[in-house]
DNA sequence: CATAAAGTAGACAGATTGGTCTACATTGGC
DNA sequence: GCCAATGTAGACCAATCTGTCTACTTTATG
């Protein structure tokens, strides 16, 4: 109910800033950076986080919250699980007209993170691993297998980083149009 | 029909080196990294390169001939188009397997490279293009519309990428089996 | 009001980066 | 056998990065 107000505190801020710079311009990005758009000093990155890639996870934690509430959002008005489905893909064109679009932040995230061991890698699996089972969810409603959840999720990774690498919306459309037919198949 | 042989030129040996190590371990892998395992001195790189970005792209464009080669070799032996599109998903499972696989490389170019406008960006996305006009031939063969061969490669490109993120085939079987509904819709 | 927590500014260290430069060695074709 | 092209080795430069440190200021609260 409460801590609907913002918080103005440097650790706050610094989370909110770090989350759309290294979303849009990726985590290569340098700490001065961040700490400038942020107006904060650079102690107070060190006193409120360990390292840099501490303050990444922050951020990425924040942007994977964000995302879950608006798939929460709209998906809420739909009538069935057909059309919550396939909402996933009218949010995903929203994403994508937003300056400095980037693709999926998380898959990003992974690709920048050489690592596969890393935590900031297993972030981004279980982001994913939470959109599957919320579709996972709608597909068994239909009564359908379990299966055709993970081939949805394909499409809509291929659509949001198509439309980056493409530079347009087709990959979009295209995968929207693909998922109504593996539901009606 | 002759150039066969193996060229030794430093300049040779670079690039064969940055290919492999270039999309193993990203395009922020360090020069040092990539003259030392390529046993060339500092000096042959900018003798033969005008920068870094120039020999990434070399990589790259002999990554994407590499690739480009594959295809054909396993679609050779393809009795029908259909036969053809599912034996991409093939050769994918052999890619993934591989050690030091990080999903797709020209996905992974086009994010590390940050601006979108770059030439390095425009390669990745010249490859995409390429599979998808290869699909394409054969969609239409099969007497069906040109937008499936998108969707198709809309399931390719989440395939290899969900492949890296989860650390699993199963994204690719999925991906495959998909293509056979979608194909026989 | 006093005090402790939280914040700021900016110098600094240590490492790494891409790229230049000088000086020397090897090698293949005429 | 000579010579130009191609190569090597490694010092060096300027910039940039993460992270530490000192010293000072603000702010909230008991």
């Amino acid at each position: 109910m409460a801590k609907q107000t913002a918080d103005h505190s440097a650790a706050a801020r610094l989370v909110a800033t770090a989350q759309k710079e290294f979303v849009s311009r990726g985590t290569w990005l340098g700490i001065n950076d961040v700490i400038a758009a942020a107006g904060v000093a650079r102690r107070s990155l060190y006193n409120n986080f360990t390292s840099k890639s501490d303050l990444v996870r922050a951020a990425f934690e924040a942007e994977a919250a964000e995302r879950r509430a608006a798939i929460d959002r709209i998906q809420k008005d739909c009538a069935t699980p057909r059309a919550r489905i396939l909402a996933l893909f009218d949010l995903l064109e929203g994403l994508a007209v937003r300056e400095g679009f980037r693709g999926c932040a998380f898959i990003n995230l992974a690709v920048e993170t050489a690592d596969p061991e890393s935590e900031l890698h297993a972030l981004a699996k279980r982001h994913k691993d939470w959109i599957s089972a919320r579709i996972t969810g709608d597909v068994v409603a239909m009564g359908r297998k379990k299966a055709l959840a993970e081939q949805i999720r394909l499409l809509w990774d291929g659509a949001i980083v198509g439309a980056y690498v493409q530079g347009s919306m087709g990959p979009i459309r295209a995968a929207r149009a693909a998922a109504g037919v593996l539901l009606d198949a």
